[in-house]
DNA sequence: TATATTTTTATGTATATACATTAAATTCAA
DNA sequence: TTGAATTTAATGTATATACATAAAAATATA
């Protein structure tokens, strides 16, 4: 794969930033073919494992629906619709919160436990094997891209 | 926004690799929101500006559909559909290949080419803006995703 | 307290994505 | 040279995304 400009066959981009833009549509493009065909398998998109890790970070605590929508990769993607997904599948519970009747507690399930903990060693190999980097470069990368967000 | 942790409110990756994962979707969605907000006023989604910029790196030569879906920040996304509403909207010119009746010959238009001329120096300020990296930073930064990809 | 404002979730809708399948044209091979 | 295999583009379909709006409940204000 390689080098950008020979991947996509494109080469004048404006400034190193705009190259950086398509670099990044493209370097995620790459990461969620790895993450869609790893969990398709499971009939997860990898959002919806995000959620349900979100949610087991809570602690058996239930979590708001708009406290998801907050924690989530996609800001304008629909936390709501997610939940009803997941909890189709019996991954998640969902009921009414007792103190605010407008507010939705939302609880992993031990189901979905037992599916993130069945999934935690097959990614974990899956991204070193697809990530090209060593564990300093991979480093570097994540302060750059918490840097580059301000 | 700053540091992953703090923006999702998670810090229970499994490794720096799990966490440079997330960080890509993150920043994704970050980068794609600026897009959407200066390419919405055009019309244009972030790959279909990207296919324009695809066709005028021709130089007047035209390009396949399939050729088209191979340089894509997107390999799983519908080149066709795309040209297809690129030519309604004016921005390019389709037409059989003379020589394969299979192929569809795709041009920018003398219209897409002002519109992707028009847009150029909002997209490099607004670049600069939301990328809070200094030049070298950014190259680095191109650099290792590069090397990600292998 | 009654009404307006805000918050929270759900829904509507257009577009995009992922992936399978179809249909037509070309190339390959018996 | 005829039929099989391949290539190319388009279409079908389920899901996801972007964004607007609605509906219900809580809070603020007159």
């Amino acid at each position: 794969m390689g080098k950008l400009e020979e991947a996509i066959q494109q080469k004048d981009f404006i400034d190193p930033y705009h190259k950086a833009v398509v670099n990044l549509l493209f370097t995620h493009s790459y990461v969620v073919g790895y993450q869609n065909a790893l969990l398709k398998p499971y009939d997860l998109s990898p959002e919806q494992y995000n959620v349900l890790r979100i949610l087991r970070g809570q602690n058996g605590n239930p979590t708001t629906v708009s406290s998801i929508q907050e924690r989530m990769l996609n800001k304008m993607s629909n936390a709501s619709r997610l939940v009803e997904k997941l909890k189709a599948k019996g991954l998640v519970l969902r009921e009414e919160c007792p103190t605010d009747r407008r507010q939705v507690d939302v609880m992993i399930s031990a189901e979905g436990l037992k599916l993130l903990e069945k999934l935690e060693t097959r990614i974990q190999d899956s991204n070193k094997y697809y990530i090209k980097l060593s564990e300093s470069e991979v480093r570097n990368l994540n302060m750059l891209l918490d840097k580059l967000r301000g």
